[in-house]
DNA sequence: AGCACGCCGACT
DNA sequence: GTCGGCGTGCTC
């Protein structure tokens, strides 16, 4: 093979290839000057005029290309790097350990301005502020003008200055208000940086007391001399976990260093934010899915310069550069949000342990019911437990009972036992919250006549009937029609629902309890921006009785005047698909039973099933999650499963029927496979047909890590270059959150 | 992923 | 006769 002799820059392209591409540099340039991790613009593909953002990973002295075959960089875009050294070498490992193309992870780890291009300088926008000369707004010469005279009111609410944003607020037609405004010499317009988040003055917070193992936990975290540990915080909600955090950053602020918090993707991150910007006194910046794309730049830039003290973000944050790093925090480490579910399917989580481990510096994983991945490390001795076991404040555990469903009388999916529970919690004047994972009115959709169900065109799945929407819809898919009047098949008009959803329940019980108020929360009634917020607020004015809802309630909202928790459909989740469903079952008991109640009036935790006696659900009564976690450990070691072995998926999908599989086939055979590796399949999904798509997946496993880390590295390449289907797509999954 | 090239079916 | 469907190959 040639190898000339030339100074090249490996250049990678957000491209779903698994290289890196070689450039001359520009003439003229001082080859010093270039550092690992700049951008560049470089020409990519046939009559490319524009180029494409690409990033710099290194520089070489040869490569295997001649010299005519190369093509010159159009751009240095950056003069310093978008990251660290030590940060560039994480993205590289991330990109080697989830076997994911180096541009693809790069490009996910840099806020969407810059993969466009735009200089990494903290962006200015626009403010206007009222000048001396502007009228009062009851002004009688603004009369007329009333939409001036409001605008100078808002003003003088906001004496440093409006910002677009806020001016929208307003009304439509702002701009040209504004601009009649400036021609009168009342208003200027000013260009600024939008800062970290406004300091809030501290109120003079009530800072508890730790209780002996809060105390500890600091102790423990922050005696390790700032070396390199895992901590988990196992504490049940309402244990003072937050507290805890709070100590740590204060003292590791202290110490000029910065703090990253890492929280699941939920709607709560306002009252977070809000709670950390009473404690704290120092520049704090957000990074989550609510921000655009200039505000998502400037935190990013606020942090990487170092002027904030503490990031809080979800699972993308994980990437932000941070130079002065001291700790990293990860609320609620168990919850599945912290895995990307698409392209780059890494985990947060783990990035963040290997990030503290690569700075050396500690990270505390916090959770009411911590992972299995996290437990089994622990006995394991590779990370320090630590406990928080009561509840500050004195409040006491919620009860945890099973209602036995085994020949009892059901109410379309409600036991007379619960409705009765109901009835109690209603005359009591408490509220009582149920728990269905189920949206629409019914699952199924049945002629009572020729016994046919409606089924989605598109995937292998039941049409879900949606009453309040007249509606037949497909969960998998999004596909939607008009409830049909009759049978297609035989004409007979009498279809009927089978099984319930949050629709049914809510009905069932509005007939039941009429004078009660009753609030169904799911993803159907809270699709309008805000809803959730709006519907959460009327529960905590004890404006609703009854709420009934999916998991979305489950996580983070506390209801204080809830005492009667319900959960209807225990049974499916204990005899689930996937292998993790009891561990899933198991946190959703817990952490819904953490939302309930407070130490006057504790909840009450019912828990609908055919099966009561089945060990998980008698080691939950017990309130023995540590205990249920350990005999699941058992579980997953006897069968070798995750945490107990590792695990990665192929999936395919494509248009055709048989290609899906015909292409796993075609790549099994490529795995060069030593004895600890085990693999499964091809086989089809568990929904074959789904968006008009066939899907088939192959499971490689091994107890060693290592082994399955080789065969990958080994096989993946292969199945880039396999020859495919234009229209058949395949993603790797490595350490997968559910095996379908 | 894009994009160009290339090869066969229904259209102005 | 061509426009355009999608199969295939390539990107320093």
């Amino acid at each position: 093979m040639d190898n000339h002799s030339q100074t090249v820059l490996r250049i990678a392209l957000p491209v779903p290839l698994r290289r890196v591409f070689d450039y001359l540099p520009p003439v003229g340039i001082d080859l010093e000057e270039l550092k690992p991790g700049i951008r560049v613009r470089v020409p990519f593909g046939k009559k490319d005029k524009a180029g494409r953002i690409g990033i710099m990973i290194g520089v070489a002295d040869s490569c295997d290309l001649e010299a005519d075959q190369l093509k010159t960089c159009l751009e240095i875009i950056d003069q310093q790097p978008l990251f660290s050294e030590q940060q560039l070498e994480l993205l590289l490992w991330a990109s080697a350990y989830y076997h994911h193309p180096i541009g693809e992870v790069l490009f996910a780890a840099i806020p969407t301005s810059l993969r466009k291009g735009v200089p990494a300088r903290i962006p200015k926008i626009s403010l206007w502020r009222l000048l001396p000369s502007a009228p009062e707004s009851d002004d009688p010469k603004l009369k007329r003008a009333t939409r001036q005279s409001q605008l100078l009111a808002f003003f003088r609410e906001n004496p440093e200055g409006l910002t677009a944003e806020s001016l929208r607020e307003t009304g439509s037609g702002w701009r040209n208000i504004i601009s009649r405004m400036i021609d009168k010499g009342w208003v200027e317009e000013t260009q600024t940086v939008i800062p970290c988040l406004p300091q809030k003055p501290i109120m003079e917070t009530h800072i508890p007391e730790l209780n002996q193992h809060q105390a500890y936990a600091v102790d423990k975290v922050l005696g390790e001399k700032n070396e390199f540990r895992v901590f988990l915080l196992d504490g049940v909600t309402g244990s003072g976990k937050t507290e805890v955090y709070f100590r740590l950053i204060e003292r590791v602020v202290s110490e000029r260093k910065q703090v990253m918090v890492l929280i699941p993707e939920i709607g709560l991150t306002v009252q977070l934010i809000e709670r950390f910007l009473v404690r704290f006194n120092c520049p704090l910046t957000v990074l989550h899915s609510g921000l655009n794309d200039k505000e998502r730049l400037t935190s990013w830039l606020l942090a990487r310069e170092g002027k904030a003290s503490i990031v809080i973000g979800t699972r993308s944050a994980v990437w932000t550069p941070l130079p002065n790093l001291g700790l990293i925090i990860v609320d609620e480490e168990h919850d599945p949000s912290y895995k990307q579910q698409e392209g780059f399917r890494y985990s947060a989580r783990d990035i963040a342990i290997v990030r503290a481990q690569r700075e050396n510096i500690p990270i505390v994983l916090g959770s009411a019911t911590p992972s299995l991945e996290a437990l089994n490390n622990v006995q394991q001795n590779k990370y320090e437990y630590l406990s928080l076991p009561e509840r500050a404040g004195s409040a006491s555990q919620p009860t945890l009972r099973f209602l036995d469903l085994r020949g009892a009388e059901m109410i379309n999916g409600l036991s007379r036992e619960l409705m009765d529970k109901i009835r109690d919690c209603l005359d009591a004047g408490r509220q009582s919250l149920l728990f269905l994972n189920r949206r629409g009115f019914s699952p199924v959709i049945l002629c009572h006549d020729c016994g046919w169900i409606a089924q989605c065109r598109h995937c292998d799945a039941n049409l879900t009937y949606h009453q309040f929407a007249g509606q037949m819809r497909c969960h998998h898919c999004g596909a939607q029609q008009r409830m049909i009047p009759a049978c297609p098949e035989c004409g007979g008009s009498e279809l009927v629902p089978v099984g319930q959803g949050t629709e049914q329940i809510t009905t069932t019980l509005q007939e039941f309890f009429p004078e009660a108020r009753i609030l169904r929360i799911d993803r159907d009634t809270t699709s309008r921006k805000g809803e959730m917020h709006r519907m959460l607020a009327r529960v905590h004015e004890r404006k609703v009785d009854i709420l009934v809802g999916t998991q979305m309630l489950s996580k983070g909202h506390h209801f204080p005047e809830v005492t009667l928790v319900g959960i209807l459909d225990a049974d499916n989740r204990l005899y689930g698909v996937d292998f993790r469903s009891t561990e899933r079952l198991a946190q959703l008991i817990v952490q819904v039973a953490g939302r309930a109640g407070r130490a006057e009036h504790p909840g009450e935790v019912y828990i609908q099933t055919h099966h009561p006696d089945h060990p998980v659900l008698q080691s939950l009564a017990r309130h023995d999650f540590t205990g249920l976690a350990k005999e699941l450990l058992r579980e997953r070691a006897e069968t070798g499963l995750p945490p107990c072995s590792s695990m990665a998926i192929v999936r395919v999908e494509a248009v055709h029927s048989g290609d899906a599989m015909d292409f796993l086939k075609i790549a099994r055979a490529r795995i060069n496979a030593p004895e600890q590796l085990e693999i499964w399949g091809p086989m089809v999904a568990q929904m074959e047909r789904r968006a008009g798509r066939y899907r088939a997946m192959l499971i490689l496993q091994s107890k060693h890590r290592q082994v399955l880390q080789r065969a990958l590295d080994e096989w993946i390449p292969q199945v880039e270059g396999l020859k495919r289907p234009y229209n058949l797509r395949w993603s790797l999954d490595v350490d997968p959150q559910d095996t379908f």
